[in-house]
This record gives C-alpha cells, structure tokens and sequence, in this order.
DNA sequence: CATTTTTATGCTCAAAAAGAGCATAAAGGA
DNA sequence: TCCTTTATGCTCTTTTTGAGCATAAAAATG
C-alpha cells in the first residue's frame, strides 16, 4: 500500500509478530482465507478492510514470491510458504494501532535522485561493492559481476535507469550490504559487516519493495496511475511531484506541464488553489475518457498506418 | 512457452489429461516439487528439462491465477490451487508425445492485424457483443459496458492498443464468446449459444495465453526479449518478422531498420544470407553490451538534465 | 541473355516531439 | 512598495518520427 504526502512516498509498514526484541518492520499481510475470497485480489480488499478499515481502489498483481527457506519457520520444517504480493496506490489515510506510513526511501536510499546523486551511493554502495568485486575468486566472475554493477548503478558513465530497483537490491543483497543478507545467510564472515544501507525489513520484505517500485517506476510513463495517488482535483506542481517522488528524480516543469496538457489526460477545473506561496495554480482533474483517444505510445514499434 | 517460426508465434501446447471424449488443449503445466525445487523458476526449468528434453533460456513469471473454482476439481471439493504462471520464449525445437507447437492466433484470432483488420472482429464479436449489450438490465450497464468495449477493440474510432489483449479476452468470456464462457458457468442459456470465437482451452489456460501475449508486446518495445526468439544471428527482415507477429501489426520497415540500427543493439556480421528470393540481406547479431549504453525510453517523463 | 520481380538498403523531406530556457503574471511577505 | 515565489505562456533548437523515393543485388522468367 502506497501512498504520496508532501513529496514523500510512503509505505504502509507494521511491526512483525515475534518476540519484541527481534522486531522488524514488515509489509501488511495475511492468508488467504479459501472459504471467504473468490478471487486472490477480493481476499486482499477484505482484509483491509476488516483490520484497517480501508476500502483500496487501485490493486495490482505485483509478483508471487516462492523461494525456499524464504521465511524462517521453513527452516524448522515448516511448510513452503508462497506470498503473492499486491501493489496498492491510495491517498494517504490515518492508520490503525500498530500501521504506520513510513518514507519508501528509508528503505532504499540509493534510489532517491532528487536531490542530485544521493550520498550512500559513494559512501557506502561503491566502496562496499568494490571490496566485494575483490573478493571474489575467478577472474571472469569479476568481469562480469563488474559490469553487471555498473550497469546497475550507473557507475563510470553508465546511464542510470530508474526502473531497475530489483536488480540493484538483488545486487546488494548478493553483496551483503543489506543487513538481511546477513541476517538470512551463513556465508557472510561476521567480520565482513560492511556498511548497511537503509533500513532493513523482516523476511523479503524489502525485496517486495523494490519490485513494487521497479514495477511502479517503469507503468507511470504509459498508464495514468499517478492519479490513484491524488485527491479528486490538483494542481499541476502536485501531479508533478507525486511523478518525481515515484520515479525520485527531478522533472522540467514547464516540459512536464506541456505533456500532460497535449496528451489530453487531465482538464482544468477553472478554480485556483489558495493558501500556497507564489501565484495560484490552477487545479485540475484526471479525465478518464482520454484513455479512449490516446495512441499507442509506441516506443521503437513504428506502424505503417494508411 | 513461446516461439515464433515462419512469421507465425507459437506456443506449445498438449492434451490436457482426463477422458479423451473431453480432452482439450491445455498449456503444460505440473505441481510444484518443495523438496527439490529451490526456487519456482528452477523448479519450472528443472520440470520442463525432464519433461521435455529442452533446456529454457528467458524465463519470466506471469501472473498467478486463483480464482475459486477455476480447476473443476474444486467444485467437488478438492483443495484451492494456485496456478503460478510463466513465460518463456525460445527458438522452436522438436516436441515430444503429445507436445505440439499451435499458431498463437488460432486461440486469439482477434488479435492479428497483419493482414489489416481481422474478419473475425466484424463477423462474430461485433454483432456478439450487441446482443450481450442489449440484453444487459440496467441502461447505465449498458452504456458503461459498451464504452469499455469500443475501447477495447477500437470499435467507433477508438485506437486499437494492442496490449490490451487480456481485457479483451475478458469481456469476451463475459459476452460468452468464447466456448470456455458456456462450459464453465450455469448463467448462460444453451440457446444463446452465439458464435464462438477462436479455439478453446482447458481450464482458463486461455485467459493465460492472453495475459502473456499482453505482457510480451507490452514489453517488446522497452526490453530486447525479442532475441531470445531468434538464432544467433539474423537478418533485419527475421527480427521484423518476429516483432510484427507478436505485434500482431505490420511494421514499416526502412524505419524499423533504423530505429534498430539507432538503437545499436545489432551489430552486422558482414556474411550475407543466402537462399532467399530477392537481394541477399545482412546477418546481424545480438549486441548485449548496448544495454549499458542505451537511455532511459522515457516516454512523458521528461527529466531534467544538467 | 535480357527483362522482370523481389528483397535490401541508402537517403531525403516534412511534421511532430523533446529539451532548454526566457519572460510575464499573480499571489504573499518584508 | 518591492522582493520572493510559484504559475504559466512562449520561443528556439535539436531530435525523432512518419512517409516514401531511389538504387542495389540477387533470383525468376521468358
């Protein structure tokens, strides 16, 4: 469940069950209950509703997690746990006991742009994955684990992609710079605790994350999901900045302004916002009968139209 | 599983088991096996291995599908299942037993546009889709349905989205145009028995056929899955061949070539290919090093940059 | 063998879109 | 009143797209 106030995308988090000390931050969850839920994605809105009394609008199929030993109890002969994961896009709405909207950035700095390069990628990313790229036995691992890196993390002039969350937290994870990497493996010599970045989750929780945001990050640019983020009406500045928040790096205003306008997907609504510090913009609305006229986006697939 | 050989997609599919009166096509499928498969993916390489001899490459999860009631057995009270599906895409090889690789469009026909418009589309849906939208109660039913069905299949000037495969496929289930509608629910009169469309599968093994065509044209424009279908090299026409069929739309093809070759994900090989009818055509190959080089698509997200 | 057909490939041209930034408008605060 | 801040309009250049003409190099045809 994610939602953007003031600029800040925020994940719904819980503190695990178990035993106080060991606590960890965990993503909302349950099972499915056969007898009540007809569909996988009914099941998921009745429990919100029923234990945070939320009713969800957008929910979508992120990804169905199955790997062993993926949480602990399996390890003491438990059975194999699957977890569908769901991604749900929401205003931010006042949380029940325990629930707490937390910055989704917390988890993964590296992943925050807007304010220039973000420092953990220097700091910690570089230098920890250097020290491990050294490690490493074979030559030819190093090459390619090497350039599977950069490519990842945009070093030595590689472009960033802000999409490919996964493959930089699996990236650290492999590399032990996850506090779950050595939380769940035995291979990593407790003298190798390298520094930490971000906050750890329980279980893969913080793999969840990534991919919701990999998946999120690469659906804005072709789907109008930003909108389930919004109120009913908006400004321009505030459409812009639930955009940049996700995607976590700057836009052109006034290049973003004249985009959203041509493409048709959104209406002013004549009224001006008040209260905010310059001149006042104007608010607008999503206009769901655009989605009817659009085109294809159509990247790198030119048709032959007659 | 997916290939595409001689402009045509396909896809492998087998007898699903029970009696042979009611056997129908079913995609291949198997029960998940916690004690030797470390991951679903291993364990859908480690299957399909032993099953059927091949060894997969690109592998990518689909979508897990849990509707209650969608295997027959549940509805004699047998267990929830789960289906967890995936895609893989390879280059065509011999089969075994029962095993064959079907024309894709031959279960969604409506979905081919390289020879203009599909007959099917005006012959059997549209007219069948009327009856269903007027037969509907509530007259703001019908115009709710009726604007989602011109916007998916481009009925009164709408655009044609290629992707939305899976959305068609639905409201086609929903019309009851499609066998799978009348096998599996009571609510449809026998003597509405109206045109079926298509070549039906076992269980929803067609509804998975559409998610995975949406997924990969979806895809083909921003990911390179495209090489996975295609030999070591290739000639500019093959790799054409390959997006228009999964597209299901012809391409134009001088800007084709030099979008690809802008791209520089191919690089030529200098050999000439031989045999064919007309001016023998360069062989490329595959570059993967251009993933490093390549910028963000960005498409509507214009970043700023300094 | 000359001619036709077929496919490959190079190149041009106009229209549309993207990237960057200047200029003015309209508010609140010092 | 003047300064700061945000909104919005507009220009200008560079790229990218969409469309199609022209030529090259093979096989097919007569």
């Amino acid at each position: 469940m994610v939602s953007v106030v003031d600029a800040v995308p925020r994940v719904l988090v819980v503190r695990s069950p178990g035993d106080a000390r060991r606590s960890e931050l965990a993503l909302p969850s349950g099972s499915l209950d056969s007898a009540l839920d007809r569909t996988l994605e009914l099941g998921l809105r009745r429990r919100v509703r029923e234990q945070a009394g939320m009713s969800l609008r957008y929910v979508e199929q992120l990804y169905t997690f199955g790997d062993r030993f993926r949480v602990p109890t399996e390890r003491q002969g438990g059975p194999r746990v699957l977890s569908i994961a769901y991604l749900a896009l929401m205003e931010a709405q006042p949380t029940v006991d325990g629930a707490r909207w937390v910055d989704w950035y917390d988890f993964l700095p590296w992943e925050d742009w807007r304010a220039g390069r973000p420092d953990v990628l220097d700091q910690c990313i570089k230098p920890g994955l250097s020290v491990w790229l050294n490690g490493l036995d074979s030559k030819e691992e190093r090459r390619a684990i090497g350039a599977r890196c950069e490519m990842a993390f945009g070093f030595d002039g590689s472009p960033w992609h802000g999409e490919h969350v996964l493959e930089r937290y699996e990236i650290l994870y492999q590399a032990a710079l996850v506090a779950e990497a050595h939380r769940d493996r035995d291979d990593v010599p407790a003298d190798v605790r390298r520094s930490e970045c971000g906050t750890p989750m329980a279980v893969d929780h913080r793999r969840i994350c990534a991919t919701a945001l990999g998946r999120l990050r690469g659906k804005i640019s072709y789907r109008p999901l930003v909108f389930e983020l919004l109120p009913e009406t908006f400004t321009l500045l505030q459409l812009q900045q639930v955009v940049e928040t996700l995607a976590g790096t700057r836009l052109h205003k006034q290049n973003f302004r004249r985009m959203i306008e041509r493409g048709g997907l959104v209406e002013g609504t004549g009224q001006r916002a008040a209260g905010a510090r310059g001149r006042p913009a104007e608010r607008f609305r999503f206009r769901p009968e655009a989605l009817r006229e659009r085109v294809e986006s159509g990247v790198a697939v030119p048709v032959v139209r007659r």
